[in-house]
DNA sequence: ACACCAAATGAATGATCATTCATTCATTGC
DNA sequence: GCAATGAATGAATGATCATTCATTTGGTGT
């Protein structure tokens, strides 16, 4: 439940305005994923959070507000985390590339609350400028970054016939579609599935920097764990 | 608007049960397409489908009804586009897993209304088994076929190290994936551009039995429309 | 023409929800 | 200790919405 560990410092009037606000995001986390966005309430919000009914409006002022809060949440922390897994990473474009894929496999950022919370989002972006504004920045910085990683790539490894766009956009559509696999049946597909499936993605496309000897999958229908 | 095609057999009291129940069922797409799922009231489909507020009640019973038909719609038109064009295409394991893959970038699959509706639900499934089951089992039968495509293509043309579970889960991740980025940036992810990425993949994984040399992408920043 | 009936209507109802605000409460500076 | 401050509460309010049902409407069979 992540609470306990916030509890003490967050007990009553102690914690400040940065800390109270995160309590509701996390707490608008919890209700979107286990309600969905439509069940989800300044009451079940503020329950989640274990504050009263009123807080909400005056920390974000209104409900709108405390959802693209949450959203600018995740997106954030999604940045921060390839940036700082890029900026860790070794110097080679293939090991740059690999780390930039594995992110999205990566807790925080695929736990699956998490991703419960993207989906509803994506959900109801066509209809909503703002929702879709922030998902296509985040998109954006990703793509650009996942681009030029394949581009140095591409040229290292003097691979003809492949670009360096088609290449990570699909690279990229393709672990949008693992969360959704993740999301809708967590049974038939896990973290691990996801990153093997990327990694034979990245032998097959640039077959002289991957080995494809990787741990191969066990093959048939997994049982559910 | 497609509303005109149907407006004079619709016009009154001549439809049939059926005709309505489908008149109802767009009217629904194109409100959660157009104000998103929580802002889709049975006034709303009501209105979108020219007829009164009473009416949903009369034909689905309840709202939930109504949008779990209306997931089932799309889900079985997704299934008979596919089923279709598979009984249509050729006898080699290389046309037939060409055309399943192309289905996902066909109309009336493909309708950024109809990618609405898909991550409308999908956004709500981790909280409604209902939606999660039915769009589980679109998947499974879909999945099944393409894993048999692929393991006869891969038989076929003795491709070793690769694992038809494996190529046939990042390829539908990849259309998934795809999906997202027509709908939430229509203006840098088309369905032509989709195609030619999941070409490209294919190309690279059996290449043996697709070229590479499809019509090249034109590479750089694509500009709006 | 007439009567009958199912389809459709839309006003009424009650439930749910976001938002407000007067009151309570804990902390901080003196 | 004692105000003063502002964070937090939760009951009250008004708006929105799904659902109901008495009434109307139009098509069908006679």
């Amino acid at each position: 439940m992540t609470r306990t560990a916030q509890q003490a410092a967050v007990k009553r009037r102690t914690a400040s305005k940065e800390e109270r606000q995160e309590q509701l995001i996390q707490a608008t986390i919890r209700s979107v994923a286990s309600r969905g966005l439509s069940d989800t309430t300044m009451a079940t919000v503020a329950s989640e959070a274990g504050l009263s009914q009123g807080i909400i409006n005056l920390h974000f002022q209104s409900k709108e507000r405390l959802l693209v809060e949450t959203l600018k949440y995740i997106a954030d922390e999604y940045r921060h985390t390839w940036k700082k897994v890029l900026s860790g990473a070794g110097k080679s474009p293939a090991e740059r590339l690999e780390a930039l894929v594995m992110v999205d496999f990566r807790l925080p950022v695929c736990e699956r609350n998490k991703l419960a919370v993207w989906f509803a989002f994506w959900g109801e972006s066509k209809s909503r400028p703002t929702y879709r504004q922030i998902c296509a920045e985040r998109d954006r910085a990703y793509r650009k970054e996942m681009v030029q990683v394949c581009r140095d790539l591409i040229g290292q490894g003097k691979y003809t016939s492949i670009d360096a766009e088609t290449v990570a956009a699909g690279l990229s559509a393709m672990t949008s579609g693992l969360w959704l696999d993740m999301l809708t049946n967590p049974r038939s597909m896990s973290r691990r599935d996801s990153r093997e499936i990327c990694r034979q993605f990245l032998a097959t496309t640039f077959s002289r920097h991957f080995s494809s000897l990787a741990v191969a999958m066990d093959g048939g229908a997994r049982k559910a764990s």
